[in-house]
Formats: C-alpha cells, sequence, structure tokens
DNA sequence: CAACATCTACTTTTT
DNA sequence: GTAGATGTTG
C-alpha cells in the first residue's frame, strides 16, 4: 500500500476567514461559514450533512474548483462519484464554469457504474473479461437466467427469473460473489440452488465477455483485492476522493470506496463525503444509511460539518418538512433553518373525490397560476407511483397544457431500440449471443424454434457463440434449404456491416442497417398506432449516435447513461416521480395521491415494516422540500387499483403535519358527507406531533379496519384499502344476479364473482369490476 | 411456422 | 387497463 506525505497542513477551524484574510478568491463569495469550511477543509476525512436546500451542490463543485485553483491537485486526480448520471451530468458543468476549463479536466467524475466501467476495461483481461465487453442491463440479465433455469429443468412459473434477479442484484449489491452467499440466502431459490445458479450465471457472463451492474462494482472489487499493484496505481493517481449522495450508496460501493481510500491511513484518507440521512431513499435497492451514520468510525477523527441553512423554501414549507421528518426515529438529526425570511402561502390539503377529479383540480390550478404569470417551468407534480402520471397526462393533453415526464419508462428499453442495438451490438461483438438471439427472427425471417435450438445445440455442443454456430450451420445440410439461406443471407449482411463499420460513420452505418435488415419497413408495415411513435424514436436513436466518435463509445454510453436529454428548452410543467426528483426544486410542487397504501405505499410497509415507513416518510420529506414557494397536497377517496375501485383513507402523512402551516381544502363533490377535512371539525386530528407514526389516527382506523370487516356488512366509506390481499374471502355475501349498489356506479347486477372480486354490470356505467367491500345490497 | 385469441399477472422506486 | 405470455388454430 503506498502512503503519500500529506500535502497541506489541515486549516485549523477557527480560521475560515483568517486564511485569506480579506482577499478570498471569488469562487467563495456568497458562501456562509459552514459552506466555506467545507470547502476549505482539503485534508483529511470530511462528512458533510448537508440537509435540504443548504447548497450542498455548490460546496461539492466549488470545493472542487478551489482544489484545482490552488494547485492542490489536477482535474485528473480527483475521483468525484455521484449516484446518478445527472448529478454527474450537473457537477461536470459548473464544475466547469468555475474553472473556466473543458469537462475533459475532469475524467474521474461521473457515477459508480460508469467510473467502475472505465476501470474495468482498462484491466479487463485481470478478471477475467475482454475491454469490450458488453453491459448487460435488466432485460438482457432476466433473459439469460431464463435459459439457465430452463437448462436446470427448473419450473418457471414457481421460480420466476425475475425473481432471481432481484436476488442477484441483492446479493451484489453487498459485495456478494457466489462463494460468499450465505447458504440460507441462497436455498430460498428453485429449493436450494440458488448459489449453484449464481455461479452458472457469473461463467455464463464471463463466456459471453459480459458483465451486468452489479458487476461493473464487484469486478473492481475483486480487481483491486486481487491486484495490488493495480489499486496502489490509483491511490497514487487519486489525491482527493469525494462521494455525493453518500447516504444512497451500498455496501458494494462502500467496499469499492474504503478500497480506494486505503491508500493512506484512515484518519489521512483525502475522501469527503456529502449527503443526508434524511433524505435516504434507495433502501429498497440496497442502499445502507448506516455508511454515512457510521462515516465517523470508519475514518477517525473525521471532520464533520452540518449545512442546515436552507436557502429555498418559505418557512412554512420548511415547517411541514421539519415537522414531518421529526417523526422518523434513526436520524442524525439536523434543524433546517430557513434563509429565504418569508412565510409564503401555507401548505394546502385539497380532498377529491378520485383520481380523475385530482387531475381536473390540478390542471385548473396550473391554468390560474399560469394566467398570474408562472412559468410551466417552475411547476413539478410529484408523483409516488409512474402509474399515477398516466391520469395527469391525459387530463393536460386534453387542456393542451405542455408537460413534460421525467424519467418515465426508459429510452433505452423501449422495444425498438433495444432491436436496434442489439444490431448494433453484434456489429461490434459479434459473440453477443443474447443480442443475436433478439434479432435473428426480428423483423420475422421464417426461422422458428426449431432451426433457434439448433443453432443452439451446435453453438453449446462447440461451445462457440451463436453468431460461430450459425456461421457453421449454413455451411451444412442440417438445416432446411430455405433456413439455410436465410441465416446465410443475415450472415452475410453482418460480415458486411462489420466491414462498413471501418469506414462510414455510425450513425450513418445504424441507419443502413436498420434499413437493409428490415427493421425499418417491419413498423413502417405495422398499422398499430405507436409505429409511427416507434419510427420517430429510432430516428432519435440514429441521430443521438452522431455525437460519438466510435460505436463503442456510443454503446458504452447507452448503457451507463440511460436518460436521454430532457429537452428543457420549452415551457412545460414536469410530472415525475419523487425518486426522480431529489435534487431539483420547483416554485410550486403539487404532490397527489396522499392516501394510506400508496403512499406510503403498500409494499414498502409490508415488506420493509418500520425501517419501510421511515423511507416513505423521508421521500414525502423530499418531496415537500422540492418546493421554494407553494406546496399542494392533495388526496383522493376513491382510486382504482389494478383496475379495481377502492376507497382510499387520508396519508398518515398528513396528520403528522403542523396544523398551524396547513389549510384544508375540499372540492365539495365528496358523496356522503365524507371528506378529508370535514372530520374532527374541519380540521385533522392532531395529536402529540412526537408520537409514533402508527398511533396517527389514519393509521388507527386502517388498523381498525384490518380484519374486522366481514362481508355483506353495511359499508363505510371510511376506508377499506386494506382489503387486500390479506382477505382470505372466506363466504363472500353476494352471488350471481344479486342486485347491489356502488357509490361510484350506482345500481348494477352482479355478473360473476371471484373471491371478493366483483363483476357487476352496473345500469348507467356498464360492466366494472370492483372489490365486493365497496358495493352493498341494493 | 405464424397469426390470432385468450389469459394472466401486474404496477414502487433504478444504476 | 395493460402488456406480455401462452395456447390454439390455419
Amino acid at each position: 500500500m503506498t502512503s503519500e506525505p500529506l500535502r497541506a497542513p489541515r486549516p485549523a477551524t477557527g480560521s475560515i476567514t483568517s486564511q485569506f484574510g480579506r482577499n478570498a478568491p471569488p469562487y467563495l463569495d456568497g458562501l456562509n461559514e459552514e459552506q466555506r469550511d467545507a470547502v476549505l477543509t482539503t485534508e483529511g476525512p470530511l462528512l458533510v450533512l448537508a440537509g435540504a436546500g443548504t447548497g450542498k451542490t455548490r460546496v461539492l463543485t466549488t470545493r472542487i474548483a478551489h482544489i484545482m485553483r490552488t494547485n492542490l491537485a489536477r482535474g485528473s486526480e480527483i475521483l468525484s462519484v455521484t449516484f446518478t448520471n445527472k448529478a454527474a451530468r450537473e457537477m461536470k458543468e459548473r464544475v466547469g464554469s468555475l474553472v473556466g476549463a473543458g469537462v475533459e479536466g475532469m475524467p474521474w467524475l461521473g457515477t459508480f457504474h460508469s467510473i467502475s466501467a472505465r476501470l474495468l476495461r482498462r484491466h479487463a483481461e485481470l478478471v477475467g473479461l475482454k475491454a469490450d465487453f458488453t453491459i448487460l442491463d435488466t432485460d438482457d440479465q432476466v433473459r439469460l437466467i431464463k435459459q439457465l433455469l430452463e437448462a436446470d429443468n427448473i419450473d418457471e412459473k414457481r421460480w420466476p427469473a425475475r425473481q432471481f434477479a432481484g436476488m442477484l442484484d441483492n446479493w451484489k449489491n453487498r459485495g456478494q460473489l457466489p462463494k460468499d452467499v450465505s447458504p440460507a440466502d441462497a436455498a430460498g431459490f428453485a429449493n436450494g440452488m440458488g448459489q449453484k445458479l449464481y455461479q452458472q450465471y457469473q461463467d455464463r457472463l464471463k463466456m459471453l465477455n459480459a458483465a451486468d451492474f452489479g458487476d461493473l462494482l464487484l469486478e473492481c472489487i475483486r480487481l483491486f483485492r486481487e491486484q495490488p499493484g493495480v489499486l496502489a496505481e490509483y491511490h497514487r493517481r487519486f489525491h482527493y476522493l469525494l462521494v455525493d449522495e453518500y447516504q444512497d450508496s451500498n455496501v458494494a460501493q462502500y467496499l469499492w470506496l474504503r478500497l480506494l481510500a486505503q491508500g493512506r491511513p484512515a484518519p489521512e484518507a483525502n475522501l469527503c463525503v456529502v449527503g443526508d440521512d434524511d433524505q435516504s431513499i434507495y433502501g429498497w435497492r440496497g442502499a445502507e444509511v448506516d455508511n454515512i451514520l457510521r462515516f465517523e468510525k470508519d475514518f477517525p477523527g473525521a471532520k464533520v460539518i452540518r449545512l442546515e441553512r436552507n436557502y429555498r423554501s418559505t418557512s412554512n414549507i420548511l415547517a411541514a418538512a421539519s415537522h414531518l421528518i421529526a417523526h422518523n426515529e434513526s436520524r442524525l438529526g439536523k434543524t433546517l433553518q430557513t434563509d429565504v425570511g418569508e412565510e409564503g402561502e401555507k401548505v394546502a390539503v385539497t380532498s377529491v373525490w378520485d383520481s380523475e377529479e385530482e387531475a381536473r383540480t390540478i390542471g385548473e390550478e396550473i391554468e390560474q397560476y399560469q394566467r398570474q404569470g408562472d412559468k410551466l417551468n417552475s411547476i413539478a407534480i410529484l408523483v409516488r407511483a409512474s402509474f399515477q402520471m398516466r391520469e395527469f397526462e391525459e387530463r393536460f393533453i386534453t387542456l393542451g397544457l405542455n408537460y413534460r415526464v421525467i424519467g418515465g419508462p426508459r429510452f433505452y428499453e423501449r422495444r425498438e431500440i433495444r432491436d436496434a442495438l442489439a444490431y448494433l451490438r453484434i456489429v461490434s461483438q459479434q459473440a453477443d449471443d443474447l443480442a443475436f438471439e433478439r434479432i435473428v427472427n426480428t423483423p420475422k425471417r421464417g426461422l422458428g424454434d426449431t432451426t433457434i435450438k439448433t443453432l443452439y445445440d451446435t453453438a453449446r455442443l462447440q461451445r462457440i457463440p451463436l453468431f460461430a454456430a450459425t456461421r457453421l450451420l449454413i455451411e451444412t445440410e442440417e438445416l432446411k434449404p430455405k433456413q439455410r439461406s436465410t441465416l446465410k443471407a443475415l450472415v452475410m449482411q453482418f460480415d458486411d456491416w462489420s466491414e462498413r463499420a471501418r469506414t462510414i460513420p455510425q450513425a450513418e452505418l445504424a441507419e443502413q442497417i436498420l434499413d437493409e435488415s428490415g427493421y425499418t419497413a417491419m413498423w413502417q408495415n405495422d398499422k398499430a398506432p405507436d409505429s409511427p411513435g416507434r419510427l420517430e424514436n429510432l430516428k432519435e436513436l440514429v441521430r443521438s449516435m452522431e455525437e460519438f466518435d466510435t460505436l463503442g463509445g456510443f454503446l458504452e454510453h447507452i448503457s451507463l447513461v440511460m436518460d436521454r436529454d430532457t429537452g428543457a428548452d420549452s415551457d412545460a410543467v414536469s410530472i415525475m416521480t419523487l425518486h426522480a426528483a431529489k435534487g431539483l426544486e420547483f416554485n410550486t410542487v403539487f404532490l397527489p395521491g396522499l392516501e394510506e397504501g400508496l403512499f406510503p405505499h403498500q409494499r414498502a410497509l409490508d415488506e420493509g415494516g418500520r425501517a419501510g415507513l421511515e423511507e416513505e416518510r423521508r421521500l414525502a420529506y423530499v418531496g415537500l422540500t422540492r418546493a421554494r414557494k407553494r406546496l399542494r397536497l392533495s388526496l383522493a377517496q376513491n382510486r382504482r387499483i389494478h383496475g379495481l375501485w377502492q376507497s382510499a383513507i387520508p396519508s398518515r402523512f398528513l396528520d403528522e403535519l403542523p396544523a398551524a402551516v396547513v389549510e384544508v381544502k375540499d372540492t365539495g363533490s365528496s358523496y356522503g358527507g365524507y371528506t378529508y377535512g370535514g372530520r374532527a371539525g374541519g380540521r385533522f386530528d392532531l395529536r402529540d406531533p412526537f408520537e409514533s407514526g402508527y398511533e396517527t389516527p389514519g393509521w388507527q382506523r386502517a388498523k381498525a379496519q384490518q380484519g374486522s370487516r366481514k362481508g355483506g356488512g353495511p359499508v363505510t366509506i371510511d376506508g377499506d384499502l386494506v382489503a387486500r390481499s390479506t382477505d382470505d374471502g372466506r363466504g363472500s355475501a353476494y352471488a350471481p344476479g344479486q342486485r347491489v349498489f356502488h357509490l361510484k356506479f350506482g345500481y348494477g347486477t352482479i355478473a360473476t364473482l371471484e373471491g371478493n372480486k366483483l363483476t357487476i354490470d352496473f345500469e348507467k356505467a356498464g360492466r366494472k369490476k370492483v372489490l365486493d367491500s365497496f358495493v352493498q345490497k341494493g
């Protein structure tokens, strides 16, 4: 292990201003004391606890600029890790504008995954890969697993490939190789086949010269551990390490970082991590808040700086957010203080009849704000789950209101894009079996299962890639003449394209490939309504290729940087999930769907228990703190989930807001007198604000409903969201032909029933599926 | 082998 | 309500 001498003495804490006297460099202007401290404390381990809206990114970027400006290190000697591509891009831009240099000056600024990929390509052969290895995404992963399951005669119905992919992910997030997986863990899949499958999967990846997302980190860790010389090289290279959103790091990322920070003894590591434990919202995917909570133990002598001055929100908004998050028990604890100096509007809570009315109301409000001169760009709708977006999109289309969905179904995940990429991947790497398999019969070439199976058998027998096997087979009589000539033509086409790849720009090549393969024609002839859109996407794909120098570079970009530019040029309302909203801010924020079961999400509660609830609460906190001036929450009394209408009870998070800053509204269209604000004398019950979330009125009621409900009893609209899978459906009180009444659809007759799900022909609304708990005998 | 029809399971969040 | 997977037919 190499260890360099310290470059500069650590500045004493009290001397921030004295360090520069009155000649502080201009980039420090406008930073408050703590922020400056964080920028100037370059040496030794540093933990910056940065609350929402306290200028975290500014500190990080200024810090990098400071290190470079004062010649402590060059851009190429600073490793800065972010969690998302968006954050990496933003940091590059901001550092660039501070230093006045191009982005190229910071080759090691990127996400964990992109930096890992870069490292691995340099040393691929040391971990059993070639430098041009393919990066698999979830879809490839699942298909590969399916093949393994089939080969091992494991029933895919009983043991879904998706589930195993999830387990793989978990193991890899925890930094576990096949040998490290605990038997108990692995036993949970396919009668104890888990570990063996994991090993088989890894072997197969190596055969395919491929790595999945988890491998990027895992193989890096292995590389560092097994090749001390390589690790030492990076110890020498990186003089400063910075990590953004540290609260989102998982075990593998932690190990990765630890290894890189080991260049010096822990108390001297120049490692700066920035994060906010209250904004840890990726626990479900392996993030360990513990990493940030434990930092001072990991790096003894670490300095801790708290950024608590909020420059974003009005005091009302901040009060709501702080009060809410105070209900969490496991947190380091910070007290945000507003620096905006404005009380602002109260936080509005609106209760509406259903999600349709919710969309309508919000649409109207936005139009009103627009008339008042607000920019649509300054307005966002943040949802818990992406299915909520649809209703808003539909409504906004009819209103002619400009909107933009951020994060939505990812561009690269679209079928046409994946197909097109598969062609390119084969051109780039003929051994890419997963790509070959994907497009060998797309567009339809008259190749069926039997032909594919022959290819497969040959490939397996000879231990060669599918493409190579095909090459062999077309020289034999094993295939029927028709298939043989088809495949022969295909192989020749690919050879031709590979040849051309050397001479013509890849964007042009892609266009030719799509045309010559008949792929474009396939969609042109498809009369499905979305075909034109797909063709448009293909065009966009080709267009986006123009920015890259090589095909390989483009493919790397696609697999790691999945989001495309979100065209922020036009004025539009942003619609996104709460997860996608982290790090953003808007003047006006709408938070719809504050209902038990949706937010907090039922699944988080079921699977995560108390920790799950606390993470949901942090998610709510993230949502609330996105707002600068105006925060508008809403809840629907009825919502359709899985095509079934369910009535909802208000989210417990609403009970956790301080009454003084909240204004309850009602659209007046509720049925039967039940409204959110209508109970408890026009205000929601507010008990001791620091009591456990489990004891709030909403939760109490939800619990009271559980199990107490019997089929056929009088239906109180007050909540049967909890009538979910736990309902054993014992003895429904209904039978086909029976006349019933439903609050939303009116009178109808039961057509069929299945457990507690009824199919009812309503007199006015037509045939609908509903839960039995929402109708009463009519 | 492909097209069609039917059925089913699914909907949290993503590098 | 949907997209995918499966099954059945020509």
